[in-house]
Parts: C-alpha cells; sequence; structure tokens
DNA sequence: ACAAAAGTGTTTGGAGTACACCCATGA
DNA sequence: TCATGGGTGTACTCCAAACACTTTTGT
C-alpha cells in the first residue's frame, strides 16, 4: 500500500505507557536518534503514531501497543487529547515525521492514551532502529522528549492517579499475577504519594473480596515469607467500587 | 478568507452545553433543516465545528460557544475524542458538512466538550438558519441527532456527573448568582439522581466556606421565602474541596 | 385557616487513623 | 544470633445517614 493513502496527515495516538518495578513507576519511551549535519541528535519520544485512515482511536492505539511491544490485551484508557498548533512546529520534529512518513505534515492533533502493563511481561523489540526501553518516571523531566510528550506524560500521570483512586483494582495491572500485600502497598504510596500504615493496609486490603489468599508463600527471601495472593476479577461486582 | 484554507478538514470540536432551569437538566442543540427531494429532513446536533487550520483545540470551543451563544467567560472542559470512522459516512452528513463548508470530507475525529452555563444568561440567537434552543435532557434520547452526536451527549454527562462529584462547587455555574439551597439541592439530586435528605443537606452546604448566606430572602413565593446565599469563589481554597 | 415549602438537632454505625510488639527466615 | 521485613488488635475520631416537628408566608 502507498503512504499516500495509508495514513491520515492530520490526527495521531500517543500512549504512555506505566509499568511497576517493585520500587519505582516507569515510563515505556522510544529513543530517537536524528543525524543533523556532523551530529547525532539524541531524545526520547512516547510510542505514537499516525491514525490509519480509516482507523478508530482506540483501535490505533491497541495496533500501536502491539506493534511496538508485541503484547495484546492491555489496560488502555484515552484521556486528552493535545492540539496546541504550536506542538507540531519544531523543525526538527517536522522533518523527523516527514522523513519517517513520507508525508507533508501540517499539524497534528494527538490523542492521548495511558497504559498499565505488567513489567514483567517480556516486550518484543522490533527490527525497526528504535529501541523501546523502561525510564524512571522521575528521571523523564530531566529528559529532553519530542514534541510535547513531556506535557502528556504529565497529563497522563495525573489521569492514572486519579483513575487508580476510583478503580484501585486497575494496580492489579501493574503487579504480577501473584504479589504480597508490600508489593501492593508500595505500589499504592508510590503512585500517591503517601506513607499507608502497614495494619491500616493490610486490614483495608484483607477487606476486598477480589483480593483472594493463596496458600503459597514468597520464596527466597532473606527474612519471613510473605503470603503472596490474586486478583480475582470476577469477585468485583461484590464490593462498591 | 478562501474556505479552502481556513478549515483543518479531519478535526472537529463539539459542545455538550448543559443548563438547568430549576427542575431539569437541559442540553443546547441546534436545529438543523435539510432539504431531500420533496421533503424536509429534521433532527438535532451539537454546537460544533471544524477547527481553524491553526487554532487550538479550548479556543475553538471557546470560539463556537461565542459565535452561537454570544456568550464568554463559560466553564468548559474536553472530555473525550471521537473517532469512529462510520461517524462521519451518514450520505446525509457527509453531504451537509460538504455543502456548510465547501470542502472535501473524508472523516472527522471530532473532541467533545463539556460546558455549563446560567441557562438565564440570553443566548444571542444568531442570523444564520440555525435555530438553537434548550430541550430536556430526558428528551433527548428520543430525538434524532446527527451523527454521532447521542454518544457525545451520553459520555458528556458521564463526564459532567463525575466533575460535579469531585468538585461540587461547579454546581454554581449552573444556579442563579443568587440561589437557595432547595435549587442547589435539587440540582444536585437531578444530577445525581439521589434523593438527599433536607437537613443534612442544609448542613453539609452550610458548612461549606465558600456559599455564603445573603441577608435576603427569596420574593413573591406562595409559601415561607428561603433564604438567598451566594457562591464565593475565593474561599475555595479555604475547604478541602 | 389552610396549603406549601423553609428551617432546625440528635443519635447511630461504619470508616479511617494512630499506634507497638512478636514472628519467621536466610545469611 | 542478627538483620530484615511479615503479620497482627484496639481505641478514638469524624462523617454520613436516619429521622419529625414547628415556622413563615400567600391565598
Amino acid at each position: 500500500m502507498n503512504q499516500e493513502t495509508k495514513y491520515n496527515p492530520y490526527v495521531s495516538v500517543d500512549c504512555v505507557v506505566f509499568g511497576f518495578d517493585g520500587e519505582k513507576l516507569k515510563v515505556l519511551l522510544n529513543e530517537r536518534n536524528i543525524k543533523e549535519k556532523h551530529e547525532w541528535y539524541n531524545d526520547k519520544k512516547l510510542p505514537g503514531s499516525l491514525l490509519l485512515k480509516d482507523e478508530d482511536l482506540d483501535d490505533a492505539a491497541i495496533r500501536i501497543l502491539n506493534e511496538r511491544t508485541g503484547l495484546k490485551n492491555i489496560y488502555l484508557s484515552q484521556f486528552h487529547s493535545f492540539g496546541n498548533p504550536q506542538r507540531t512546529k519544531n523543525p526538527r520534529d517536522i522533518l523527523w515525521l516527514e522523513n519517517m512518513t513520507k508525508l507533508k505534515i501540517e499539524r497534528i492533533v494527538t490523542v492521548g492514551y495511558v497504559a498499565l502493563i505488567k513489567i514483567k511481561r517480556k516486550i518484543q523489540v522490533l527490527a525497526d532502529n528504535t529501541e523501546l526501553n523502561w525510564y524512571d518516571l522521575k528521571d523523564v523531566k530531566r529528559m529532553r522528549l519530542a514534541f510535547d510528550h513531556a506535557e502528556i506524560i504529565q497529563k497522563g500521570l495525573e489521569h492514572i492517579r486519579h483513575n487508580l483512586n476510583i478503580e484501585p483494582y486497575l494496580f492489579f495491572e501493574l503487579l504480577p499475577r501473584k504479589f504480597t500485600i508490600s508489593q501492593l502497598r508500595i505500589l499504592h504510596d508510590t503512585v500517591h504519594q503517601v506513607h499507608s500504615d502497614v495494619r491500616n493496609f493490610q486490614k483495608k486490603v484483607t477487606q476486598m473480596p477480589y483480593v483472594i489468599a493463596l496458600d503459597e508463600l514468597e520464596k527466597k527471601v532473606p527474612h519471613r515469607a510473605a503470603r503472596l495472593y490474586k486478583f480475582e476479577r470476577k469477585n468485583l461486582g461484590m464490593s462498591k467500587m
């Protein structure tokens, strides 16, 4: 298929993909290396793409994640659209875009999605020249980012904080299938920037009908092994949440 | 300016404008009359427009509301974007669009905004052939609507319910400058589809530092006159909200 | 005088918060 | 045996919810 007909050159989708490594929140970013005169310019960008000509927004987000990571069945949620005309006026970004797409680019409105993924899921690096890596969310503030991707990440973070507050079962999208209550607590405290009381947290979690204790303990930890729990989606309806 | 250069034919903004008449939630819709063969086809649509070529999304929403109603300083909030390719495939909608814009229309992604306005603010009907009217939100479900505007209204309603829950001071965007606690309660109960206890509601409202009792009563009511209150925006910071 | 809505306090249950010690495991 | 984190119960506070009668005003 001819590139001319494949993409809609006015609308794109960008995905802010969050992960959790047990200590810190991470974001998935593409390396971007641009040859300029005699130097390489290097920065990072969100996984994203122009819409295909007859593609729905949600489908585009699913496609992007699948193309880049090989993963399917990822929690995805649209959170905001960005249409500042200046967002696609940096000559470096324009050149890069026109080079990638072989299209004349005027200005692009982008629709932001957040995704939550279990960081242990192996990301299948694809055979293009872009490298996809996890970065500490804290460090991202200090990185060079393409377009307005710093702003998109910030808004995505606020959105996911908000969502994790009103739908706490979304935490389980970020944890391994079997997890300890400590892991859940550290994740919770990291996201909401609080320090929960261990006993109160334990109490609250064990009251949730959708958190099920397993007959299984952690292994090979240099201290008393913690009990493992799992998330039971079908019990979600049993709670107010 | 030539139409060819004025609009971005791929992205639009639609506004779901809510009002409250003291009893019911209302939505602002444009009449749309289309001459077809020997009959007139009649339906309703949200106030909306294609983006201008170098216009930000928020600016487009502000422009649309100002063009249609003459109003400024309206509470506006982006809530969701709609990009189903089928949303602009109805031949009637395409013809109407191409007729209005004089542009070739392929498919349009639209960004939805909600607005809250005091229904008493006089809406200045403009000199085009479209009539703008308030409709009961309940009745809208049974009306013929252009494009996917029924879906957009539904999502907008959910968004505004959610927002009014976490930022209850937004209720004052819908009430007159001076209001009674009953008016606020009826609005609250309408939006959230509950029946609040009168005493508990009174207690809660009078505790809000940003709701100020006035030395003034209702007039010409066939029963005991209620005290009037006003909203004091600068006291917002004094509460947790 | 009557119809209609305004205004007002107390009690109860549940949820959140604060707080300190013993237990199990690997090194 | 020690270092590390796991696991547990009680008391207090605060907020939400339930509940009924008297007051004011226009007709």
